[in-house]
DNA sequence: ATTGGTAATGGAAACGTTTCCAGGTACGGT
DNA sequence: ACCGTACCTGGAAACGTTTCCATTACCAAT
């Protein structure tokens, strides 16, 4: 049937050279007669011979690709953060196998196993919730991790983050400034550290502001959409006095605007909406809303970066130290759907 | 530094039998003794041993791998298909080797190479315009390729198609029906066939319904944001008797909103408006949008079982016959951004 | 003319698997 | 007691590279 594939052999058959000759005509090392050169590439040419990434890795010992796993590719963040390994991975002349851990433990685990024993050469994640064993276990082996967003509760892990605390800061900030004294929080899972991290920071700002605190404008949801709208709408019925809203991420600001609409209130007249996260949609609503955009691929770009350039770093040899992760700024990116607080409700 | 890393040979030794019987234990093929597995299964145990899926795929000559080119990781029709892709990867053992084109040929190209030198079992693309010659390549070293969302210029590939022409022909006909007769139209590049395609069922359509054709009402863009701002200005500017507007994809759809609400046009009362492409924000819009929806992730799937399940259709032997494309049906989802024409404006 | 050095070359080992093949052992049937 | 058979096992080859090392050839310098 489909011919075995031309071998580095058959090329140098061709040739009339050995294949050590091939081996340094193609690769470019080693000194070789300009004439033999010229029979190499050519009968390389015309057999159409592709090396075998296979044999020139397990002699090598080194793959060239890096392991990404995500929770969800069509997420606009883990997106653009693919989108920034990508990247990085271009300019390092690696490539990248991408999974998908839909935020469960147990695939996430497999998923990693499969990375560590396709050798790749090392791996960033954004890591789902729990479940820390597969990557002591992976790091065990020899394989380089990165973590992105956020620490896992696996310590040590060398981590690339955003500033979310300060991100929430300056949005809570920004709505106090606005004349904002009931501000609800929408937040993600408490099991989550984004989501514990971003509640955290949500009330120890209104603290340092001198805003009263009160419990009953914080709620969680689970991470869904159905969950979402759930927290939004209950939240927006029970306090009917609330002026402005902070969603802790993109799935609650969507569940916030629609529930907004859904209950006829005007943005910004009636209620402030501002979400964490920025995302393609943000520009597009009535009003645009104004959000905290993280720097999803740069993120990854560096990822990537600490990953392969600093040996050691995400490594073995630091298992104990990931060092101080890296953090990069985030920015509040003021559109309409913010204003002063309505008189009454 | 890093210890060597454990091979079936130390497995062998430590377990005190031969490397072809821990072979048979770990893949459980041929017969081995309970007590000789025992031992085998423990040994792997306590080195941690992970069997090198580089030795593997050397000897069997197949790595379970795909490869999936896209132009761009953060486009939602884009990821809808890595995530249908990956989905099918997973449930037929394979991963996925995920690359970028931007939508240039010659980077399409470099990818192309990268994916046959790492011997994917199969690549499947969503393949930038212009530039047929590395597919052919491809296929003739023996890669199976599948293409999806349109066929490029290579003829004689299979494919994974959305009913794109039926897509245009149920929203053009939901907006005669509701009494349009002057329907603007935004056009992607006509240099891309998904282009050209729409653009023809939009006339095409209009001609079967009867509506006088005016080809002022149609304008095209280059495929990017600011050229789809700037015709859909253009067209607003120009033609201010237009009681609809049709965007042809998803970036277009966005720069239709925007103008019409920077020429404060309401939408459905002033101007009704649809797209091709269902994107997460025409949900949350004001109004949501009425789109076309194609089954991203379906494709993706399609794609994986076309490209591995189905022996010799994307492969060598039927090179000169993809056969007939797999095409996968659109619906046409009706929100609140399409009404009744306007008396006049 | 001999030597020493350098450039060019090919053979062979190694990377980690799987699998063919041959050999060995135990056991049941005659 | 012998043979056939089934089960179990290990050695070795093969997959396609890269690179070490040895060999040859050539040239310049003595």
């Amino acid at each position: 049937m489909a011919s075995r594939s031309i071998t580095i052999k058959d090329v140098a058959a061709t040739a009339g050279v050995g294949v050590a000759t091939v081996s340094r005509v193609l690769s470019g090392t080693g000194s070789v007669s300009p004439r033999t050169r010229e029979r190499v590439l050519a009968a390389a040419k015309q057999l159409d011979y592709r090396p075998s990434a296979l044999g020139r890795s397990l002699k090598l010992q080194r793959t060239g690709s890096i392991g990404l796993l995500i929770p969800d590719v069509t997420d606009p963040f883990s997106a653009g953060l693919a989108d920034g390994v990508l990247e990085c991975a271009r300019s390092l002349g690696e490539h990248v196998i991408l999974d998908v851990s839909r935020d469960d433990p147990a695939r996430e685990a497999e998923i990693v196993d499969r990375f560590v024993e396709q050798r790749v050469d090392g791996i960033i994640a954004l890591p789902a919730r729990g479940g820390a064993a597969h990557w002591a276990s992976a790091r065990r082996v020899g394989v380089a991790v990165v973590f992105v967003d956020h620490g896992a509760d696996t310590a040590g892990v060398p981590a690339v983050l955003a500033d979310d605390r300060a991100g929430v800061r300056s949005v809570v900030e920004y709505l106090v400034g606005l004349g904002h004294r009931r501000i609800g929080f929408l937040g993600g899972p408490a099991a989550t550290p984004t989501g514990r991290l971003r509640a955290e920071a949500f009330t120890e700002t209104l603290r340092d502001l001198d805003v009263r605190p009160d419990s009953g404008l914080v709620v969680r949801a689970r991470s869904s959409r159905d969950s979402a709208y759930a927290a939004a709408a209950s939240l927006f019925q029970r306090r009917t006095d609330l002026t402005a809203v902070l969603a802790g991420n993109h799935l609650l600001g969507e569940a916030a605007v629609l529930v907004a609409r859904e209950f006829d209130l005007r943005v910004p007249a009636d209620v402030s909406i501002a979400m964490v996260d920025d995302v393609a949609w943000a520009e597009l609503c009535d009003p645009p809303l104004t959000a905290v955009a993280r720097p999803a691929a740069d993120m990854g770009y560096r990822a990537g970066e600490l990953l392969l350039r600093d040996p050691g770093r995400a490594g073995e040899r630091s298992r104990r130290d990931g060092g101080r992760p890296v953090v990069l700024p985030t920015e509040l990116i003021v559109r309409g759907s913010c204003g002063p607080p309505a008189r009454t409700r």
